[in-house]
DNA sequence: TACAATATACGTATGCCGTACGTCATGGCA
DNA sequence: TGCCATGACGTACGGCATACGTATATTGTA
């Protein structure tokens, strides 16, 4: 990291490639146009730079996207701060997941592939056991932990497969939903099943995220939380 | 090419080459190998036919890996018949989305691109829809689809990420699911870090994979799901 | 039976991709 | 001042998906 201790005179680094500078840009080209467009010549384009002078920031492009996965993370951890009520911090890191998804759709794919326990999301974890107290983590958080970031994955993952609905395209009209869904659907899929798509699809995905995770971590033992706005989806009637 | 004796009988094709066996090799391919080492070039030679041939039956690699996608729904779907039961059914759709993620974690990355809503998995929901009854589906069902489909993918997804213990590694020594998980962090992380990733990967995954789907149903508004096979539902609704 | 139409198999060629390797410029330090 | 580690760069190579033209087997039709 010379960048960072250049000396502020007349000399300056030559290009200033950095491997921060490259994963940025390579999450900014994954965004704007998708995974596949994600090349190593267009990237260096895109920074002025020779495509070969990459490589000495970043090993190959599957370490690039291992950088970029954990940038994501990185994220993530800053949305979920470790919190005095471990519940609490469930539902922050779900909620973070999940927005972090809704605003890098196209990079969710590689969000796993550096692993689901990137130091930046450990980094948090390990506050939030130190804040919880105990020699011993508490074994509700750790069951948490796991089956939420699972859950909020998938969803995410979900919507971005883009059949479940998606607060990202707030004005759709039914018509237009149904469209979108058809779509996606192959053109001789018969009409009982797009029947089946379009109600599946039509739930509001909003509460259904919220109260399922309200129930993982009661699941794992928490209370529920009875202070929280919304999470009014059905609750076992008598 | 003379080189293939031709079957002396009346079938169809001319060397056999078909969309269905395509789409068997190529998940093949990825099973043994992983999603990197599918090539056209390569899928063709274990089929013994020229490259281009397999263009007649596939549109496109992209079309072929959601031929795989529609594939793997397919087995998903075999495994999660429609039943009298909606929140058995769950289960059973849950456990079928897991299984299938186990016995194929290099294909996971391709489960989403064809949507999660595949005609497979719509020709059951359709089925169940129609065993429930009622002129509208339950809304605790059309939840209960989404969201234990999206944490049985994410779950999946986590799983083959390698750092949930998975029972596919059956007989693992604490040791060495230490070794495992410490491979997959950077050489220097701090050792907080490293004991915060072996206690949250030291959790049992099955009780926590079948309780938090447990907890997912429950929370969509159905009873409690005793594991008992002679089950006297928990039908409130006439 | 003969022949036309069609579907399928195949070879070649093209352009893009990741990246190994060698070279050269830079600037901090002795 | 000279040295050398670091980083930027050009070239080259093998592999990839696939557009296009062509050959051949199968099927429908007369």
């Amino acid at each position: 990291m010379g960048a960072t201790t250049r000396p502020a005179g007349r000399t300056r680094a030559r290009v200033g490639l950095t491997r921060q500078r490259i994963v940025a840009a390579a999450l900014d080209e994954i965004d704007a146009h998708g995974l596949h467009s994600l090349t190593m010549q267009g990237l260096a384009r895109s920074l002025g730079a020779g495509t070969m002078s990459l490589y000495n920031h970043v090993r190959s492009k599957d370490d690039l996207l291992g950088a970029v996965s954990e940038r994501l993370w990185a994220e993530i951890a800053a949305l979920a701060p470790a919190s005095d009520d471990p519940a609490r911090w469930l539902e922050s890191l779900a909620k973070a997941i999940r927005d972090t998804g809704r605003r890098h759709p196209n990079a969710l794919n590689i969000l796993a592939v550096g692993g689901v326990l990137p130091p930046p999301l450990l980094e948090v974890i390990a506050e939030q056991f130190d804040r919880s107290g105990g020699s011993e983590p508490d074994p509700r958080l750790v069951n948490g932990i796991t089956t939420v970031a699972a859950f909020a994955i998938g969803w995410a993952v979900t919507e971005a497969a883009g059949l479940t609905p998606r607060a990202t395209v707030a004005h759709e009209t039914e018509r237009q939903r149904i469209r979108r869904i058809t779509r996606a659907l192959p053109p001789e899929t018969p009409d009982r099943l797009v029947d089946a798509a379009i109600t599946v699809c039509a739930a509001e995905p909003e509460p259904m995220f919220s109260a399922s995770v309200a129930a993982i971590i009661k699941g794992c033992g928490y209370e529920p939380a009875s202070s929280r706005p919304g999470s009014k989806l059905a609750e076992p009637r008598p």
